[in-house]
DNA sequence: TTGGTGACTTAGCAACCGACTC
DNA sequence: GAGTCGGTTGCTAAGTCACCAA
């Protein structure tokens, strides 16, 4: 993009939120409007600076230049090394200057040190501005790395506050050095080099700080963070009402709706043709909700909604569906741009300071209004949850910072400067009053540690872990009901990694886990069987048939004994107590750990004994997932099958056929070459399920698909031909064509079975058998690749190593076995894993 | 001991995205 | 360049568990 006409650059930087601009406004007292084409600019300075985020005026203009001028510079270190020498001095300017004003201000009497300190934070602002000007402007007309230098051989000498520039590509030619004293400009020089080298490296320390080589022996566990700066959080962009001819319609009437009932009307439109909307319960529950919005906002046409039945919502439907198509037929530039624009907005919502480090936000986006999507039976599904506002939202951020705006009108529920916590804000939303809470993302030092020390606490239990067992074991027999009960429960919780199962409310879905089974979910099947039949998390059948110990299975009679199928089976056990039991083993030990614990364990061990030595990557890889997905059917995490896995199994299975089928044909070459092949073992046996009918099945399907190639080549040299006006072939052409392709399948068919089913060309035997060679491994690793799809259609392998697989096992394997860690964890997983990379091959869990 | 509250992790699904094929 | 497909990411529901007051 270098050489762009300045304008259409900075038209392309997005306008600010209008709350930041007022705040440095206010800053100023009105005294200076940013009028020139540059304010996009310095706005962005600003408000970064006026948010409080330990501004770093070079960090953004190098952002900011960045985003002006496109990808091409991106990879030129000169010119950040450039951008680094500009601007030191301006930031320590801007930095002293708002240090002196909150100085001065704190006091609050002192009328004329106020003034003073506003003027000198002004001049550093402008500053600021002409150094943006010159940048943007330099960077814009500069192709070449010789003019780049040109450019930071200028800046050097002229420090910055000179004169701006014109925008056109004479502005290189404007920047020519000016004469100063050799003494200053060493000193300047040395002064910015220095700066630049400091900013570079807490550059470098900050990409690259690791967290889990600090000791942090100064704070104890309960204090999460020191200082805390961030944005605050970003709501969702205010209803839009639907063009006019898009309405609803009731007992065939369009209902003219405020806005307020049709952007609810919509929620349910948009989900006219999803599970949800066949749900009765659903239906209910948005239609109450829907009724009590009509009462306040009714249709302006008079009409009386009254009857769920006579609404009709797919004119609305119809109209989404329409503007879905629309976005996806945008061009890429189209949608790459939307995104750009999103993403500004955003941006400063993404990141926030976190102890003086940048750390990304997660989830900073409000959740948006919609219908409450319970899963299972959840009898609030389909209420409406409500437009959550800035008096919903408390944020918590560091006492020092300032406090954010939110990005639409009003004002926080609540300012909390609370370090014993690592949430960022928090609503409670209306629908069930649960918490709300915005974090930092998974890959941030806190949600880091915090996932180290729970694989740490899961390793740790292996230390204690036998005398647990030996201990409920025992205990199965103990006298004391509650005691027997509890031995059993924790047999459960190990051997079957179910979950602790806490009590739930009469207003969510009716799910379990092991403390809250009830007689019905456990049947008995002679002599020691049990079958477990439950609904988990997320309304996830448990289905289990497992043969127990003896006395487990007697413990089972005992407790159903005299009970009705609703009763609870651990009548005497809740998860508080268990808990409080574990804990006296050991610290922080709770049901939840054994699910960790036994799921690396378990997964350490099918790695150790499955992994082939001195197998393809491919086997190794299988060897993994394999591990994997049964550390996934043993937390029972499912998956729907996906929609196109039939489909895709099928395409897989004419695939592997196709390759049976060649490697057929290349055996049958080397024979009628020469016969003794025959009696090689190797190339005697014939293609394992490959008859006459799979053969004759394969070869249907290449003529079809050879008849459709040639008629797709016949229609485009046709068309061609009429584009130079030339005359088109005729259809004989093409009906000569289809008939050799017949004729071809004709002979294989009747060749079918001989050696004459052979390759046409003729090649030497040793490429044949290179071939062949080449086909058996391309055999091999195919069909490993369909086992491990079909075993796993119902298995969902990400939530264990997300969540239960210590990564440390994983990159340890990796190493050892010489397979890239990227095989197996996406960006994601590595960003979130940094920790764990560092870890020698033979370490294990 | 119990029940409620608050903070955090775990979970499946849908939308998105990028590689691949034609 | 368009269409397909499968993996990845974002979203938010649904768990676990500590803590506190009654």
């Amino acid at each position: 993009m270098a050489g762009d006409p300045t304008g259409s650059l900075i038209a392309s930087i997005p306008k600010l939120n209008a709350h930041n601009h007022q705040d440095w406004k206010f800053a100023l007292e009105g005294e200076w409007e940013p009028t020139d084409e540059l304010s996009g600019v310095l706005s962005r300075c600003r408000m970064l600076y006026g948010a409080g985020m330990g501004v770093n005026a070079l960090t953004v203009l190098t952002d900011v230049v960045k985003e002006s001028v496109g990808v091409t510079w991106k990879e030129d270190s000169r010119m950040e090394e450039m951008l680094a020498l500009v601007d030191t001095d301006l930031c320590q300017a801007i930095q002293s200057a708002k240090e002196e004003m909150d100085r001065v201000g704190g006091k609050g009497a002192d009328v004329e040190a106020a003034r003073k300190a506003r003027e000198k934070l002004r001049d550093a602002l402008m500053a600021s501005r002409e150094d943006a000007r010159r940048l943007v402007e330099a960077v814009i007309t500069t192709s070449s790395p010789q003019e780049l230098l040109i450019i930071e051989h200028d800046l050097n000498t002229d420090g910055p506050n000179v004169q701006a520039s014109t925008k056109t590509a004479d502005a290189v030619d404007d920047v020519k050095p000016k004469k100063r004293g050799v003494k200053k400009e060493e000193k300047d020089d040395d002064a910015k080099k220095a700066a630049a080298k400091k900013k570079k490296e807490e550059e470098e320390e900050e990409a690259t700080y690791k967290w889990w080589e600090q000791q942090n022996a100064d704070r104890d566990g309960s204090m999460k963070w020191m200082t805390l700066q961030h944005n605050g959080v970003y709501f969702p962009p205010p209803y839009e009402p639907l063009p006019k001819h898009v309405k609803m319609k009731y007992n065939g009437e369009p209902v003219d709706l405020p806005p307020e009932s049709e952007e609810v009307a919509g929620f349910y439109a948009a989900l006219l043709e999803s599970p949800h909307a066949q749900d009765a319960v659903f239906n209910k529950n948005f239609f109450d909700d829907f009724l009590k919005v009509l009462k306040k906002s009714p249709p302006r046409n008079g009409i009386k909604i009254t009857r769920f039945e006579l609404c009709d919502f797919r004119p609305m439907y119809e109209y989404f569906e329409a503007e879905k198509e629309k976005k996806k037929s945008m061009t890429a530039a189209e949608k790459k741009a939307a995104k750009a624009a999103k993403d500004e907005l955003e941006a400063p919502y993404a990141f926030c300071y976190l102890d003086g480090r940048k750390e990304k936000v997660g989830n900073f986006r409000i959740e948006p209004p919609g219908l409450f999507r319970g899963r299972g039976d959840h009898p609030k599904k389909g209420a409406l949850k409500l437009r959550v506002r800035p008096e919903d939202v408390t944020i918590n951020i560091g006492k020092d910072a300032p406090v954010p705006k939110p990005n639409v009108p009003g004002n926080w529920k609540e300012v909390v400067h609370d370090n014993t916590v690592t949430w960022l804000a928090n609503w409670v939303e209306n629908v069930n009053g649960n918490y709300k809470y915005v974090f930092l993302a998974a890959g941030s030092s806190l949600k880091g540690q915090s996932d180290m020390q729970k694989f740490e606490k899961a390793r740790e239990l292996k230390k204690h872990v036998d005398t647990i067992r030996a201990d409920y074991n025992r205990d199965l027999k103990n006298k004391q009901m509650m005691e027997r009960q509890r031995a059993t429960a924790m047999y459960f919780i190990d051997k079957l990694a179910l979950r602790a199962g806490n009590e739930k409310g009469e207003d969510e879905a009716d799910t379990v886990g092991c403390c809250s089974l009830r007689c019905e979910h456990v049947t008995l099947l002679p002599p020691n069987k049990l079958v477990f039949d439950f609904l988990g998390k997320d309304s996830i059948r448990y289905y289990n048939e497992v043969q127990v110990e003896d006395q487990v299975y007697k413990n089972i009679r005992i407790f159903k004994d005299n009970k009705e199928d609703d009763d609870e089976l651990f009548d005497r056990v809740n998860t508080g107590a268990l808990n409080r039991h574990l804990q006296s083993y050991m610290k922080g030990l709770t049901a939840k750990v054994f699910r960790t614990f036994n799921a690396s364990l378990t997964f350490q061990d099918l790695l150790d004994r499955g992994t082939p030595e001195k197998g393809t990557v491919q086997e190794k890889l299988n060897a993994y997932n394999h591990a994997n997905r049964m550390v996934a059917i043993l937390c029972n995490h499912q998956r729907a099958v996906p929609k196109s896995h039939e489909q895709s199994m099928s395409k897989m299975r004419e695939k592997l056929r196709g390759l049976k089928y060649e490697r057929m044909k290349l055996r049958h070459a080397l024979f009628a070459i020469d016969p003794k092949y025959k009696k090689k073992k190797k190339y005697a046996e014939p293609e394992s399920d490959l008859d006459d009918d799979a053969i004759a099945t394969h070869e249907e399907t290449m003529k079809a698909k050879d008849i459709e190639k040639a008629e797709k080549k016949f229609q485009k040299d046709n068309e061609k031909l009429e584009a130079e006006g030339k005359k088109p072939q005729a259809e004989s052409v093409l009906k000569e064509k289809i008939k050799e392709i017949e004729a071809e399948y004709k002979r294989l068919k009747k060749e079918r079975g001989t050696e004459k089913h052979a390759l046409k060309k003729e090649r030497p035997t040793e490429k044949i058998e290179e071939a062949i060679e080449k086909l058996d491994d391309k055999i091999k690793t195919f069909k490993l690749q369909m086992e491990d799809r079909e075993a796993g259609k119902e298995v969902a392998l990400s939530t264990s190593k997300i969540n239960y697989l210590d990564p440390r096992i994983t990159v340890a394997w990796c190493k050892a076995n010489d397979v890239p860690v990227e095989k197996l964890f996406s960006k994601t997983l590595l960003t979130k894993f940094p920790w764990a990379m560092e870890v020698d091959p033979d370490w294990k869990f």
